[in-house]
DNA sequence: GATAATTTCAAACGGTTGTTAGATAGTTTT
DNA sequence: AAAACTATCTAACAACCGTTTGAAATTATC
């Protein structure tokens, strides 16, 4: 209504319709909104779609279901979540140590739940809550995810980095639950992003250190430039 | 129906009434579970009082909203928490040291979590996703049991056992929402409540320590008994 | 500017929700 | 056995849910 649909723009390819998908993309935003803020079960349809400025029944113009706008919805988080910690790790490169390594996923996990909370990294902030049923169909996503997490952390316990003592199963499961808890109890006003990724460094990470990783870690604090 | 309603036994005192409070604990079980199970908004009242043997209309004799029945059951959760992880601290005795009471309370609050969560610990499971309104009544008991914690950081602080470069308050969050989230994530068939504490401890506890906290903690075990 | 396609709306549907009211059964007290 | 109280049931209420339908409005195409 106060919308201004501006210009024609470029168009990408062939015949498929071309303006809808806007008010399709504004759907999903509103839809990622208000599942964070109050959950699937308790936001209604309506409420979507009067926070996009339309009735609930435009809706099922763009979408066939409130189920496959919470699909899509999870897809985009994980997705982007993954994109931003492989980003992460590319940008690293194969020399770095596991240690150094998953300091840089925590760091690019916690920023993109924080950075974006609004928008559109509904995913983990209610996935644990779903119904089964909705679960599945992002499941192997998720794995794909989890994977990056294991991968780094063998590494690290191969190279006498990580202590093997620890059961990577539920150290992984714990990091991951712990790092999405963040959105829970995030106040901006009393913490800072990089604050919390520090936080958890230096703790999780460092406990999970060798003797001998620890005493390194120490000695490159004390003489820094590799 | 199948209930066997037996013995009259003792009564309590005065002239309150007295076996219809059988069926209010029966309810409040029911709804921990289902509340546990699938959240507060996703089970009926018609499901809470069918699992209770009992019809939709039949349980407002006993509560008058679901509301109500959600604050009964959020308040039993806390009480248990908190009285199961002072339970721990005093048991301990005041000699012990800062480390040895946080690992405790540790091992008290996922275990209480974890051992009975069939039960009456749908606290943190469904809190956090909750309306603020219905937040607001347990908020001080919230409070309360996070002081705990606060107050055994601070001294450990204080007696040079923990980092003072940690900030309590993004650390305690961390920690708190870390061990509520177990629940989610646990499975008694890959792991041990016992595994998953040595596991908190050996990593988030390790990771506060001071260099000299952990250079004792490392001689203490190569020379046990003190 | 007429035609066709795309997008939105208003209205309703059947189902479920929390809740209420009144009748009914069960138990205790007199 | 009558009366009073406790506890449950049946049946309905209004509100809201996700969803469907068919007609309008808008936009693009010719």
């Amino acid at each position: 209504m106060a919308e201004s649909k501006a210009e024609p723009q470029e168009q990408t390819q062939k015949k498929g319709p071309k303006k809808g998908d806007v008010t399709r993309a504004a759907i999903l935003a509103s839809a990622a909104r208000r599942f964070a803020e109050m959950g699937y079960a308790d936001c209604s349809l309506r409420d979507i779609a009067g926070l996009t400025g339309l009735k609930a029944g435009s809706v099922y113009y763009h979408f066939p279901s409130k189920e496959v706008l919470l699909d899509e919805v999870l897809m985009a988080g994980i997705e982007r979540l993954t994109k931003a910690v492989t980003h992460q790790i590319a940008a690293l490169g194969d020399r770095a140590s596991a240690t150094d390594q998953m300091r840089a996923m925590i760091h690019a996990h916690v920023t993109c739940f924080l950075d974006v909370r609004d928008d559109a990294n509904t995913y983990l902030r209610i996935y644990d809550h779903l119904p089964p049923v909705m679960k599945r169909r992002t499941r192997s996503n998720r794995l794909d995810y989890a994977q990056l997490w294991f991968d780094t952390f063998d590494r690290g316990v191969k190279e006498g980095e990580f202590s093997a003592a620890i059961d990577r199963i539920t150290f992984i499961s714990f990091l991951l639950d712990s790092m999405n808890g963040v959105i829970e109890w995030f106040r901006p006003s009393r913490m800072t992003i990089d604050g919390v990724c520090a936080m958890i460094d230096s703790t999780v990470l460092q406990g999970i250190l060798t003797e001998e990783a620890r005493a390194a870690s120490r000695s490159r604090r004390r003489d820094p430039g590799r």
